[in-house]
RNA sequence: GGCGCUAUCGUCUAACGGUUAGGACGGAGCCCUCUCAAGGCUCAAAUACGGGUUCGAUUCCCGUUAGCGCUACCA
């Protein structure tokens, strides 16, 4: 009960500005009432349009006018409960940065102790031993991913946005998707769209959009306050990248004694004459010796002030940059846990830095191990190509729960052996502790692009799928091969195959036989059995071609009349059989016979008997 | 160069300071079987190195080595 109102008490900063609300119009979930929709989730312009007509899918709703004592919470992880609660509306608005209603006055002693629940969902059947501040903790939880468009979304940033995503999920949080796109020259569209088209194959959904570049504003008042404060500096010298020898310098060298002590006056003179500057952080080393924080996965970090050098908030161009622009952005949107690439391990101090000048309480954080290529490189586009892409695996035939999964135990594990995971099973067992801190290898080779352990996942997750299902998503990639396959087909040949496929593009290579005619071309000495020679295939041919010219289509029947006249030729069944086999499909390895030759129908089976007899020469008489 | 992070089979990983160091993928072999696949069984395969602390170290501490990251008016 104490532990709520200090949660409420307004100590963050509130550097945002209220957002309208949107008046509910339609409950996408299904409950009636009047009221607002607090949570709305902004669709940047020229967005997927099948994307944009997803309904909604925030982490938390909540449909009631704030003046109303009741309001009504949807949480989203499944199944949804729906929970009664009073004065949350208020509450959300007031410690949210989602929207703020014109309604909602700010209410200091809101407890979620008023969170009373009223059956039939009771809180108590939710979390039956968590209390309500613990409650409202998973309702401010709030992560991100923030991508910067320069490149397709590669299977490094996925893993992140999973993360991030299951993060939320498990724990109820909020999910946001921050496009990083302050470096304009390096922005494509083409990028961003990649990053949209492979979070949407993956069927990842975030619950509020926000882009940097409509945010410079906020970024830049940002950085004057902390000008203001005298916690930043005029740097007015110019040097470009080019001139650090990184393997030389030393950060003591740009601890800019002459720019960091340069006097106010003679600072504010020369920027009002127009000479161009850098603002620079202004690193506290008298006050303090180092800066700490507590990261989630590697624990307790520091950094002694004095290896940290006074790094830039402002361009000479005005432009923000990265730091400052996410610092401020993290902070206006209050995200409570930032989880990210272990890259940003170092930066994270500057980060707290920044957040600390900002006046407010730096969020928790949370750095993933790096995901690197076999030789130990971090992957790159530009040196591993478009095997790092997740188009690519998309392409290639993975089941998109089959990738996350994958992912998922790329420096991460369960702990409890299990390695095929459903989505909820990764929501239910996901955990921070879970992460462990080594970098992680991603087995590819220019002749074999994906991870043997990624294919066989896939192949186990394919396996999960029903038939109908899975003939309907292997429709495309049967296309793509030249099959001119229909459903109907689809779906008699897809139990044949369900098993034999790792990847869905495998239809090609499982599945020609059923779709191709004329069959490729393929050696005749393939049609003579082990142990036998072109006159026993010939013969064998010859007689299933009777069998077969009279015989019922179905397994059962096909396997009482093929192994009897295996035992009236006196030959093992597999000499019986690899013969037909070959001649029915043009090669050795196939999916059953019997099951093959039903599909495939009596005339197609005969006919493809009759070119194989052709490439033999005429069958012995044998008979006596 | 400085600073930070990391180190278990080929790869992904498990192991309150006490295990014959476990599992999975991949590899090899056997069984099953109309080929393939699946399934069953078996095998090979690891605590980077050197010092401590401890009755006992994969585990804690120090050093070495190696890898990665940051060190930009990139993100």
């Amino acid at each position: 009960m104490t532990a709520v109102p200090r949660l409420l008490d307004g100590s963050r900063s509130r550097v945002c500005r209220p957002r309208p609300s949107t008046p509910l119009k339609r409950n996408p979930w299904g409950f009636c009432g009047s009221g607002w929709l607090h949570s709305i989730r902004r669709q940047p312009a020229g967005f997927p349009e099948r994307v944009r007509m997803r309904p909604l899918s925030p982490c938390i709703s909540i449909s009631a006018t704030p003046s109303t004592s009741t309001s009504m919470v949807h949480f989203p992880w499944s199944p949804p409960p729906r929970i009664w609660a009073r004065n949350v509306a208020t509450c959300w608005a007031n410690i949210g940065a989602v929207s703020t209603s014109p309604a909602a006055k700010p209410v200091q002693k809101v407890l979620l102790l008023d969170f009373i629940p009223s059956p039939p969902f009771g809180l108590a059947q939710l979390y039956p031993c968590e209390s309500s501040a613990v409650i409202l903790k998973r309702l401010m939880l709030r992560v991100r991913f923030a991508p910067s468009p320069t490149g397709y979304l590669h299977i490094g940033s996925a893993r992140t946005f999973i993360f991030n995503w299951l993060y939320a999920r498990r724990n109820g949080g909020t999910m946001i998707l921050r496009i990083d796109d302050t470096d304009v020259e390096r922005n494509t569209q083409e990028s961003l769209d990649s990053i949209y088209e492979g979070l949407q194959w993956l069927d990842l959904s975030w619950d509020e959009f926000y882009r940097q570049s409509e945010r410079g504003e906020l970024h830049r008042k940002a950085a004057e306050s902390i000008f203001a404060k005298g916690l930043a500096y005029r740097d007015f010298r110019t040097f470009t990248f080019e001139d650090l020898d990184l393997s030389k310098v030393d950060v003591h060298a740009k601890f800019n004694p002459e720019m960091r002590e340069m006097p106010k006056v003679e600072s504010d003179l020369r920027a009002a004459a127009g000479e161009p500057f850098v603002l620079r952080f202004r690193v506290p080393r008298e006050s303090r010796t180092d800066v700490t924080f507590q990261d989630m996965v590697y624990g307790p970090q520091s950094k002694a002030t004095a290896d940290i050098e006074d790094f830039a908030l402002l361009r000479s161009s005005g432009v923000p940059t990265y730091h400052m622009a996410s610092c401020a952005d993290d902070a206006d949107l209050r995200i409570s846990h930032i989880i990210r690439g272990q890259d940003h391990l170092t930066n994270t101090f500057k980060h707290v830095l920044i957040f600390e000048a900002l006046g407010v309480t730096p969020p928790n954080f949370a750095h993933l191990p790096l995901l690197i290529a076999p030789d130990g490189s971090k992957l790159s586009k530009r040196k591993h190509g478009p095997v790092v892409s997740v188009t690519t695996y998309r392409d290639a035939g993975f089941l998109p729960q089959a990738f996350v999964n994958f992912v998922c135990l790329l420096g991460w594990s369960p702990k409890d052996n299990r390695e095929v995971l459903s989505r909820q099973e990764l929501i239910d067992a996901f955990s921070l502790e879970g992460i462990n801190h080594s970098n992680a290898t991603v087995n590819f080779t220019e002749q074999d692009p994906f991870d043997p352990k990624a294919v066989w996942l896939n192949s186990q997750h394919i396996r999960a799928v029903p038939v109908e299902q899975l003939a309907e998503q292997l429709l495309p990639f049967a296309a793509e091969a030249g099959f001119a396959a229909d459903r109907a087909k689809m779906l008699q040949v897809t139990p044949l195959i369900h098993e034999r496929i790792q990847l869905l593009r495998d239809v090609k290579t499982w599945a020609d036989i059923f779709f191709l005619d004329p069959l490729p071309p393929y050696d005749s000495a393939e049609l003579i059995p082990q142990k036998g020679d072109a006159a026993m295939a010939a013969t064998v041919l010859a007689r299933a071609r009777q069998v077969l010219g009279t015989a019922e289509f179905s397994h059962d029947a096909l396997d009482a009349a093929l192994r009897a006249a295996a035992a009236e030729l006196k030959i093992k069944t597999g000499q019986m059989f690899q013969p037909i086999r070959v001649a029915v499909c043009g090669r050795k390895v196939a999916p059953p016979l019997f099951e093959t030759l039903e599909v495939l129908g009596r005339e197609i089976t005969l006919k493809r008997i009759d070119q194989a007899l052709q490439m033999l020469p005429a069958p012995l008489r044998t008979e006596n």
